[in-house]
DNA sequence: GCAAACATGATTTTT
DNA sequence: TCATGTTTGC
């Protein structure tokens, strides 16, 4: 097959590009990932290069899989000797093999943000500091950039200037003491130990820096200062470093990835051929034209003009509603209607928002409507409190110096260990310089802290508890490990007492089901792989794109996903920009900016901005403004729904509506909004119905009517299906027969 | 040691 | 509003 058949004079020119350091600048839905696939094809197929010898580096663990089904799919090439994946995972691999030469045991763990925050507040507690005053979190967040820059203690210390500097500085040269002692790495860890190796064991560095010819990175705005210094220094022998972005998608800057690494690659580089893609493929010319008169407004910007051939397609829907209720009435109405006129499915549908909490009441909406719904991110599973507890157990059985994952555990309920039994330990531990499993051991032995008989004997038992895991770890496989530490350590029983004890325990058997895949890995391997898996893999489950299923996720997680319909819902000042980023300014809002620009051009073919009137926010009811972007699309691209504009000014400081006066004199702004939506969808008789009928739906099938409300003129009926359990629908929409 | 009452404070989140 | 962390009472 020939690999640059179907690609732009651009494309080609990037796939093909053999010359050294390349930078490609690639605008939205210009087929960015195509051409790293390609590229990589091509330097396979078509330079001969060993596959072996080639460097992938993804934004996620997801685009990662993706890229090597694609490669093996397409292309038909095996993917399995390349090396595809995120910064961290990369690391990691490097450090499991060589990390015993910077003071990681290969059975070192990774210690997430959770977990990083757990041991700021022990390093203030040991420091004796008050966590009150020195905000754990933000402790958490200075180490955290100070190791995006590669700086260790010392070097930060070294450029201190403020009490608060010196306080992280102490506090980051504890933190450090601490991983060493667990034998563990936080997530920058794995990036700055793998630095510091290549800088101090010159033969490793020259292991791999021959090994690796070609260097792909994918997202390249979005990383960080480090992760530059580490591809710079990988790439150093052959030069082949082709990294891959778009400034104008940059939206992580909250996580220091800094923008300035594009320029410093070209001043690194001066040789380095750039290419710019810009050709979209995705938008019609309205989304495409609406996104850029948003994005060109910032100042920090090369400007880059992207086209496209693609119709000029329906204007883009400023929408503005009473309240979040009523824009997600019209998110789920609009659904509705275009899945009967347009031949667009509620799958190919996404709702995005600022915020998390944002997703509620189009959740309700949707539940309401029986309109089935996927929400991306939330609560992460890996994150949940029963999936953190059983890691942790698991994480002492591979390594029992962690101590932040025994604190963890030791203190759980129903063992007899509380915080007080804790803090005595810790303290001991501290004092004598020895880790927390040690201590539990020197106790069990009969020395330690001078505790009483009845804590001296609980202690024994759990360590003689955990004891048995670790041996029995050297031969188990991981399930059956797992089930045993369950068991044993009386986990089981605590959790599925719990009053949700039986979603969390059909979480860890979730948890379960993934363990499975390392099952027939040798006894010891199966659990480092495992664990290693979860600490870097965020996502449970993945988007899978069903029919029926819409999309609700934020508008980070959108970044690199396309979608024919998109909603954007909340554009309001303090949301979208947030508030936040308003109090900081300047370069806050300009990421804010391009986070709407991100929202904007995953839209395939149609595009909703949302905004409302009134909001609620953390309980309390307030009147929002509409976002500022929403003013910067020029008003041809633009048709309104909903309320018509407010035509009043601001009134001291409450915004008040003024309703249109020549329509709909003496009623409410929600009830004309309701009849305006009705309006808009047809006014099918309501089916005569009521408890106790047999019924059909087209999609849930067979079931009883329980329970009929009214709800407007409309009703809302509460059914209960043979397969698929009780909802509640709304009477005028479901697709219900009467049988 | 542990559960219930109370206080608090809250974007985004690849790894 | 709601999920966490802290204090209090048994």
């Amino acid at each position: 097959m020939d690999i640059t058949a179907d690609l732009n004079p651009p494309q080609k020119e990037a796939v093909e590009y053999a010359g050294g350091p390349l930078l490609i600048l690639a605008g939205p839905g210009s087929g960015k990932t195509r051409v790293i696939t390609h590229r990589i094809a091509c330097l396979v197929k078509i330079y001969g290069v060993s596959p072996h010898r080639i460097m992938a580096v993804t934004f996620t663990n997801k685009a990662a899989r993706e890229m090597k089904e694609r490669l093996e799919k397409l292309l038909h090439l095996g993917a399995e000797d390349l090396t595809v994946g995120t910064f961290h995972a990369i690391c990691a691999r490097i450090l499991r093999q060589d990390g015993k030469l910077v003071g990681l045991d290969n059975n070192f763990v990774i210690y997430d943000e959770e977990d990083q925050q757990s041991l700021v507040k022990q390093c203030l507690t040991d420091l004796d500091l008050d966590s009150r005053q020195y905000n754990p979190q933000k402790i958490r967040n200075a180490i955290s950039y100070a190791k995006s820059l590669n700086l260790t203690p010392s070097d930060l210390a070294a450029r201190t200037n403020s009490r608060w500097d010196d306080i992280v500085c102490r506090i980051y040269e504890r933190y450090q003491e601490q991983l060493g002692q667990s034998n563990a790495a936080d997530f920058d860890d794995l990036l700055m130990k793998v630095l510091y190796l290549f800088d101090h064991q010159p033969e490793i560095l020259e292991k791999y820096r021959n090994r690796y010819l070609h260097f792909l990175v994918d997202e390249f705005q979005d990383t960080n200062i480090i992760q530059y210094q580490l591809i710079r220094l990988l790439g150093s022998r052959h030069r082949n470093i082709c990294v891959v972005g778009d400034p104008d998608q940059s939206i992580y800057s909250w996580r220091f990835a800094d923008i300035r690494n594009i320029l410093s690659f070209e001043k690194d580089y001066p040789d380095a051929k750039v290419i710019l893609l810009e050709q979209n493929y995705r938008s019609t010319k309205n989304i495409l034209e609406a996104a850029a008169s948003i994005i060109s407004v910032n100042q920090q910007r090369k400007a880059k003009k992207l086209w496209t051939e693609n119709h000029d397609g329906t204007p883009v829907t400023i929408v503005r509603t009473y309240s979040e209720q009523d824009e997600a009435q019209f998110v789920v109405n609009e659904i509705l209607q275009l899945s009967r006129s347009n031949g667009i499915k509620p799958g190919d549908c996404v709702v995005m928002y600022r915020t998390n909490a944002q997703s509620r009441a189009i959740e309700e909406a949707f539940i309401r409507y029986g309109l089935k719904y996927k929400l991306v991110g939330g609560t992460r599973f890996y994150q949940r409190r029963e999936i953190k507890d059983v890691l942790a157990l698991l994480r002492i059985i591979q390594n029992p110096f962690d101590n932040i994952s025994l604190s963890r555990i030791i203190k759980l309920p129903g063992r007899g260990i509380g915080q007080r039994t804790l803090s005595d330990l810790t303290n001991w531990a501290r004092d004598n310089h020895l880790p927390l499993f040690t201590t539990i051991k020197i106790v069990s032995e009969g020395g330690g802290p001078p505790f009483g008989q009845k804590v001296r004997t609980t202690l024994e038992g759990y360590y003689r508890m955990l004891n048995d895991l670790i041996i029995q770890g050297q031969h188990l496989g991981v399930v059956d490990l797992l089930g045993m530490a369950l068991e044993n350590s009386g986990y089981r029983n605590y959790i599925r007492e719990e009053d949700d004890g039986d979603e969390r325990w059909e979480n860890i058997l979730e948890l379960r089901t993934v363990a499975m895949d390392f099952n027939d890995l040798p006894a010891g391997e199966g659990l480092v792989r495992f664990l290693e898996q979860v600490s870097l893999v965020a996502d449970a489950d993945e988007i899978e794109s069903k029919e029926d299923t819409t999309t609700l996720i934020t508008l980070h997680q959108a970044k690199g996903l396309e979608f024919p319909v998109v909603f954007i819902i909340g554009m309001e000042e303090g949301l979208l920009p947030h508030r936040r980023s308003i109090e900081e300014g300047g370069a806050e809002l300009e990421e804010e900016r391009r986070l709407c620009y991100v929202g904007i051009t995953r839209a395939q073919k149609h595009l909703y901005l949302l905004h409302t009137v009134h909001r609620s926010i953390f309980g309390s009811s307030s009147e929002s403004i509409p976002s500022r972007f929403l003013d910067d699309i020029p008003e041809h691209l633009i048709e309104r729904k909903g309320l018509p504009e407010i035509d009043s000014t601001y009134n001291g400081h409450s915004a008040r509506y003024k309703r249109r006066p020549d329509e709909d004199e003496g009623i409410t702004v929600t009830e004309l909004l309701s009849k305006r939506l009705r309006q808009q969808s047809p006014s099918n008789d309501l089916l005569q119905i009521s408890p106790g009928d047999n019924i059909r739906h087209n999609k849930f099938g067979k079931g009883q009517v329980i329970g009929i409300k009214s709800v407007g003129n409309d009703k809302e009926v509460i059914i209960a299906f043979e397969d698929a359990g009780v909802k509640k629908l709304l009477l005028s929409l479901a697709p219900l027969e009467k049988l």
